[in-house]
DNA sequence: GTTAGGG
DNA sequence: CCCTAAC
C-alpha cells in the first residue's frame, strides 16, 4: 500500500525489479520525503509482500541511510531487497486505551455528519496521474472488501493513496504555524487534490492525518526517525506518532491484500480508525478538547464508522452523481451499494448483517446505477435469488435442468396434465388452458426459480427474513396436485401434502399449499356453490377448472363433515387409493 | 417445525 | 405471499 509512499527509490526500484504485481503500489511516483516521517525498515518479497527486515539487514543500511537521507541507494540483495518504508507502527497499545476515542464516535453517528465528511472527502477530483494508481490501490486492496468497508476505505485510504508530497510538509508541528493558503497548499501536495475548506484546524488535521495514514508496515524493532536510527522500544516515549503495534498486523494484512474474511478486514478499518484519530490527536497542535474542534475531527474520524443504511440510501444519489472519478471506483471495484454479486462468488457476500442486498437488479451482470434506489419496505428478490443459485450449485444451469429432468422423470402426471386430467377426472376433458399454464410454469423456472429444494428463491427482508421473489402464480397442475393431495391425506397436513405431492415444486411451502388451499375453497364456494359449469376464465390469473373447484369443494364438505380431527381426516384420506377416492367423488 | 388465520 | 400467534 502507501507504505512504499515512504520508501522512495528503494523501494520501487526494487518492487519494479521484482515485478511485483497489482498489488503492490510499484509504480507509485516517489517523491523525496522529508523529516517528520518516521521510516520502517522492510524487506520487498518477491511476491511484492512486505516483510520486516531484519537486523542485518537493517544494518545494512544504515550506513546509507545515515549519510544522506535524501538519496537512499538501493541495497539490494539476490532474492531479497531490502527498502524503507514509513514507520506506522508504535508501541503496543490496547485497543481499550483507545476506548475513549471510540466512544466518541457514537456522539457523531448520526449519518449526516458522516455524508458531509463523505462527500468533502469525494468531492474533489483527483488528479489524474494519481487516478491509476488509486485505482490500483483501491482495486487491488479493497475489492475483496465487503461493500460496506468500500466506503470506509475509500474515505480513509484513498487520501492516502495519492503519494503525499512531503516536501511541501515542513514538519508535523509546523502545520500551526500555516496560514490557510499554505495549509491548502500542504493540503494539495499531501492528498493531491485541493480543497475549498476553510477551517484551518481541520486541514491541519486532515493533513496530518493523511500522513500518518499513510505507510503501515511492519518491520523490525528499529526504526528510522529524523535520520536517527532508533530502536522502537527506546523512542516509545518521545514518539508519539507511533501507534499501536497491534495494528501493525491489521496493516499487514492490508497491504497484502488479504482477502479473507470481512470481518478481519473490517477490524482492519476499525483499528485504522482508531489509529488515524489517535494520531491525530498525537500529531496534536491542536486541543482535543475544544468541542468544535473535535466534532470536526469527529467527522472525519466518523467517517470511518460503518455506514448506516438509511446513509447509504441517501448518500447513493449523491454518489451517483459524483462527477469525479472517485465515485466510480466504488462503484466499480466494490460497490457496497451495488452488490452485483454476479461476478462475484456468493461467498463474499458475507452472511452476516452488513450483506444486506440491496439489490441486484442485474442478473446477467448488467450494469445499474447501483444503489440509488433501494426498496424501503420489501427488498426485491432476484437478488438472493441469484445468490443461491450460485451458492448452492455453482449455476442455475444445473438446477433448471435438474428440474426439468425431475419433472419428465416424475412418475405423477404433472407433465402433461392434459392427460392426467383425462385419467383422473374423465368427467372434465375440458382442460383447455392447461399448455398456457406450462409454458407459464416453465418461464418461472427459467427466470427465477427451480423446482429443487435448496433454491428457494428467496430474498432477505429488513428484518433479518427471507421473503420469497416475486408472485408465482399457482399453475393447473399445482392446483390439481394440491387437491389431490389434500384428498389423500387432507386438508391441514400440509407439511405431509408439501413432502410427498409436491417434493418437486420447492418452492411451495405448506403454508403456501394451505393458502392456496383456503383460496381454493373460498373461490368454490363463493361464486356459485354448485358450479360445475362455471366459467372462471374472466380471471386473469390461473383460471381454475370448474372441475377442480368442484372437487375442492367435495373434499371441503367431506373435511368439514368428516374430520376435524387430523387424524381421522388422515384415515379418510389414506383410506382410498388416489383415484379410488377421486372417482368416488366425482 | 407446523398450522391457522389475518393482512 | 408475508407475518405471526399458537401449538
Amino acid at each position: 500500500m502507501e507504505t512504499v509512499a515512504g520508501a522512495e527509490g528503494v523501494d520501487e526500484t526494487l518492487f519494479e525489479d521484482r515485478g511485483v504485481g497489482k498489488t503492490s503500489p510499484s509504480t507509485s511516483p516517489t517523491k523525496h520525503v522529508s523529516d517528520p516521517v518516521v521510516y520502517k525498515l522492510v524487506r520487498v518479497e518477491g511476491d511484492g509482500t512486505l516483510v520486516p527486515a531484519t537486523d542485518d539487514e537493517f544494518m545494512e543500511v544504515v550506513d546509507l541511510i545515515n549519510d544522506n537521507p535524501n538519496k537512499m541507494h538501493i541495497v539490494e540483495e539476490p532474492g531479497q531487497a531490502v527498502g524503507i518504508s514509513m514507520e506506522d507502527s508504535s508501541s503496543g497499545k490496547s485497543l481499550s486505551e483507545l476506548s475513549g476515542f471510540s466512544k466518541f464516535e457514537d456522539v457523531y453517528a448520526d449519518a449526516e455528519n458522516l455524508e458531509s465528511s463523505i462527500q468533502e472527502t469525494a468531492a474533489p477530483v483527483a488528479p489524474s496521474s494519481d487516478m491509476d494508481q488509486m485505482k490500483q490501490s483501491l482495486d487491488a486492496a479493497e475489492c475483496s472488501k465487503s461493500p460496506d468497508q468500500i466506503r470506509e476505505s475509500e474515505s480513509s485510504c484513498a487520501a492516502t493513496s495519492l503519494l503525499p508530497d512531503f516536501s511541501k510538509l515542513k514538519g508535523e508541528i509546523c502545520l500551526d504555524n500555516l496560514s490557510i493558503r499554505e495549509l491548502h497548499d500542504t493540503f494539495r501536495a499531501t492528498f493531491g487534490r485541493v480543497t475549498t475548506a476553510k477551517d484551518k484546524t481541520w486541514l491541519k488535521r486532515r493533513i496530518a492525518m493523511g500522513l500518518t495514514n499513510s505507510c503501515d508496515v511492519p518491520s523490525t524493532s528499529f526504526v528510522i526517525k529524523e535520520n536517527q536510527i532508533l530502536k522502537l522500544g527506546e523512542e516509545e516515549n518521545s514518539n508519539n506518532v507511533n501507534c499501536a503495534v497491534e495494528t501493525d498486523q491489521d496493516v499487514v494484512a492490508i497491504n497484502d491484500q488479504h482477502t479473507d474474511s470481512d470481518n478481519s478486514q473490517k477490524k482492519q478499518l476499525e483499528d485504522c480508525q482508531i489509529i488515524s484519530g489517535k494520531r491525530l490527536r498525537n500529531y496534536g497542535p491542536i486541543e482535543d478538547s475544544q468541542p468544535e474542534v473535535l466534532s470536526r475531527e469527529q467527522k472525519s474520524v466518523k467517517r470511518l464508522r460503518k455506514p448506516t443504511r438509511r446513509y447509504i440510501e441517501e448518500v447513493s444519489e449523491v454518489e451517483h452523481h459524483e462527477p469525479t472519478g472517485r465515485s466510480v471506483i466504488p462503484a466499480k471495484s466494490c460497490g457496497w451499494d451495488s452488490p452485483k454479486s454476479g461476478d462475484r462468488p456468493a461467498k463474499n457476500v458475507s452472511p452476516d448483517r452488513r450483506t444486506y442486498v440491496t439489490r441486484l437488479d442485474s442478473v446477467a451482470g448488467l450494469r445499474v446505477p447501483c444503489i440509488s434506489r433501494i426498496r424501503r419496505s420489501r427488498p426485491r428478490k432476484d437478488i438472493m435469488a441469484l445468490v443461491g443459485l450460485y451458492h448452492s450449485s455453482g449455476g442455475m444451469s444445473g438446477k433448471l435442468v435438474s428440474k426439468t429432468s425431475r419433472t419428465s422423470s416424475d412418475p405423477k402426471k404433472i407433465q402433461h396434465q392434459g392427460i392426467e386430467l383425462v385419467e383422473k377426472d374423465n368427467q372434465c376433458m375440458t382442460i383447455e388452458r392447461v399448455e398456457p399454464e406450462q409454458n407459464l410454469e416453465a418461464k418461472h423456472g427459467d427466470s427465477s426459480g427451480d423446482a429443487s429444494k435448496d433454491n428457494i428463491v428467496t430474498v432477505p427482508t429488513a428484518k433479518g427474513g427471507i421473503r420469497r421473489k416475486h408472485h408465482r402464480a399457482w399453475t393447473i397442475a399445482e392446483v390439481m396436485r394440491l387437491v389431490e393431495g389434500v384428498s389423500r391425506y387432507g386438508a391441514g397436513r400440509w407439511s405431509e401434502i408439501k413432502r410427498l405431492a409436491f417434493a418437486s415444486y420447492s418452492y411451495r411451502t405448506s403454508v403456501d399449499l394451505k393458502d392456496k388451499w383456503r383460496n381454493l375453497l373460498k373461490a368454490s364456494f363463493a361464486p356459485a356453490p354448485t358450479d360445475k359449469g362455471m366459467n372462471p376464465r374472466k380471471h386473469v390469473s390461473a383460471p381454475i377448472p370448474a372441475a377442480i373447484l368442484l372437487r375442492v369443494r367435495e373434499l371441503a364438505e367431506l373435511h368439514a363433515q368428516a374430520s376435524p380431527n387430523l387424524s381421522t381426516s388422515k384415515l379418510v384420506g389414506c383410506g382410498g387409493s388416489v383415484n379410488g377416492t377421486r372417482s368416488g367423488y366425482l
